[in-house]
DNA sequence: CCATATTGTTCATATCTTGAACTATTAATT
DNA sequence: AATTAATAGTTCAAGATATGAACAATATGG
């Protein structure tokens, strides 16, 4: 709940970001903004004008319209600022820059077991950050800050990554205070379901569904609700386990304490486990070729999938799932199962439609999503830079 | 999202909204609300001493201090207005006001099955609401608005009673728009698990948690998550379907589509016909004294509730978790093989506690919680009654 | 009685948005 | 080619609001 008395000061402030929010979604006019927003026209004017001279914003040409004066659009001047990306895998760490378009300006990458020690994981890695800066003459004036994405779980209230499975050196690593003590910046740990699910929120499969789940499958089985634009994080950020939702109240024991959890039944070591399949595109290219062992396989990974997605249905009331990961290998077959399911096991789906559909991120998401919550934070910040045009 | 710009008057109407908000939860001097939210003193005063004059605040009297001036308590003015609430029920129909600190003023209570049709039912509270205003003196300019509680499900945009079990005769009820007819007044339609959610968040067990899922157990089995003093709706009105979790993915089929539901094995309708008990009381006086077949009854209750649970604390990373309902007699056996369960089956309490507690409201609460909308809608809207004081 | 601390008020000032009038630009019409 | 009408964008005085500093009002305690 909102706690602050405002006065002019965030006032001009809210209309700001609001305004440089929308205008990041898309280009746009100024009589379009004031339209929008149900600001006056000379407000708009204003701002925009500010913004401008700051150097944030451009206008980009003009756009079509039937009569009257043509409307200016308005944009994004993309390196007006940075952001920094830190990506931690079990096999790789990456550290990249991106400019406010979330673009990628530069990657460096190295193997995870080349480092010794989480010390010198965080030497290296604040290091290449500097050099990757002074490179590109880049000061750290123009970055908006430093993101970390990581498997969790995490903290990211404090910063701290705590204890994910096959990560054993980074556990219970202070990440955020480490990279803090040698950059003056904001920095954000998430975990990279989040960031993903932002990723695909900014730019892919999500679009105008207000109450999206966006589900992770590789090792684990996560998932991130996005509600109306907005992450959903639960009381310590552990929201979305849905890897952990029991499909078998007799099924085999989880390390969680549980029994029977998805995770157990339903991601891509578990199927070759219990199939004894090599690769999953063969097994669905016989699915597709209408062999029954396949198709078999196909349906107990949706049986069970479905068993979990339609608990979160009923307690989220979704209108659309987004599926990520190792499973996106000519992927209608395996949804449209899971679409029938889904809507013949909840109640839900008699009122409204839940849509099932497959991430449309590309390759370098994960990487590259590392910077969406940076980017998040510029642009809705209160404060956002007043200081004189470089 | 917000999409609207902000100027002087939103501005001081979000200022106005903010102080009586926070004086609608206790009575607090204009010095510390100017610290509580960082608004200079002078505005505090300002903007009081006009709700002061307006009748919507009043001053109640000096509090102890160590040195200085006493601070003036300021309080909400608990008659400047009114709200009604209709609260239908499968056995009864109630119609009653409250004050603005939601204290019943009156209450008008009708056996459901006498009504023949839902015209008659809904011209029986339009009279009765009409005759119990003018009984009280109270002019329709002091009545903020109309809250009504159903059950569900339902499309609370609309105003909407869609289909609740039970009761057929409100089934498709545009009961909104015909009350809306007969009163100019902004007319709520919720569902009876969001209401007294809200109500418990107001007065009751929530307090302070973040995150937390209150539990309705009745004929069926609902939920209402209430996040940071906020209802998560879902995207139609119909999250936290907690009795349609399966518990059980063999078990026996639901009308809704799926199998082993909750609501088939945790009701007190499921308990009684599994095992043959005529009074709840008694098993658990007889559980207490240590008897095993009654024990065996609230352990076979704690595990699937416990299994329905975990799904919802995995998802929604619970902090707290209220039950509310018949199985609140000597509570404390029953949720302590809860708590023991739910700790043991998830991720997430290894980490943070999950409280598991009985919900506080009193016998009344069904009935007084359906105007708790109106309030909050009241306290928390944009343009607050500006008209001179009556 | 005086020093000190805290609450609450007053008023000139600064900042912001607004709304009306105005300029700029374009397509359609005559 | 001139005119009309519509739309985009700008300018500026007016109006509303919160601020901050000075001040008034209480209260405690030595």
């Amino acid at each position: 709940m909102k706690t602050n008395g405002s006065n002019a000061n965030t006032l001009r402030n809210d209309n700001r970001a609001l305004l440089l929010h929308r205008i990041r979604r898309q280009p746009v006019s100024r009589a379009q903004l004031a339209k929008e927003t149900g600001m006056s026209k000379s407000a708009v004017t204003m701002i925009t004008n500010d913004l401008i001279a700051e150097g944030q914003l451009r206008e980009i040409g003009t756009m079509e319209s039937r009569k009257g004066r043509k409307p200016i659009l308005l944009d994004i001047v993309p390196d007006f600022r940075y952001a920094v990306g830190v990506s931690l895998h079990r096999k790789r760490i990456q550290v990249l820059i991106t400019n406010l378009k979330a673009e990628l300006v530069g990657c460096v990458e190295e193997h995870t077991e080349r480092f010794t020690s989480p010390e010198v994981a965080v030497g290296w890695i604040c290091r290449t950050i500097r050099q990757e800066l002074e490179r590109r003459r880049i000061p750290l004036s123009k970055v908006v800050g430093i993101g970390i994405s990581s498997p969790g779980p995490l903290d990211y209230r404090e910063g701290v990554i705590l204890t994910p499975p096959n990560f054993t050196m980074f556990h219970h690593l202070p990440i955020v205070s480490r990279i803090r003590d040698e950059f003056p910046l904001p920095v954000f740990l998430e975990n990279n379901a989040v960031l993903l699910a932002m990723a695909e929120y900014s730019s892919g499969a999500i679009g105008d569904y207000r109450n999206t789940l966006f589900v992770i499958m590789s090792h684990g089985i996560g998932s991130c609700l996005i509600r109306e634009g907005q992450v959903f994080r639960g009381s310590g950020g552990f929201a979305g386990e849905l890897g952990h939702i029991s499909v078998d109240p007799d099924g085999r024991p989880c390390p969680c304490g549980n029994r029977g959890c998805l995770e157990q039944y339903a991601t891509m070591a578990a199927l070759k486990e219990r199939f004894g399949f090599e690769n999953y595109a063969d097994v669905v290219d016989a699915a597709y070729r209408g062999e029954g062992a396949a198709m078999e396989i196909l349906e107990y990974q949706a049986r069970y999938l479905a068993a979990g997605l339609v608990s979160a249905v009923n307690l989220f009331d979704l209108d659309a799932i987004v599926l990520y990961g190792e499973f996106n290998y000519r992927p209608e077959l395996l949804f449209s199962l899971l679409s029938q399911r889904i809507h013949q096991q909840s109640l839900i789906t008699r009122v409204h439609p839940v849509a099932v559909l497959p991430s449309q991120l590309g390759p370098y998401a994960d990487a590259v999503s590392s910077t969406a919550v940076v980017l998040n934070q510029h642009f809705s910040q209160k404060l956002i830079n007043t200081e004189a045009p470089a």
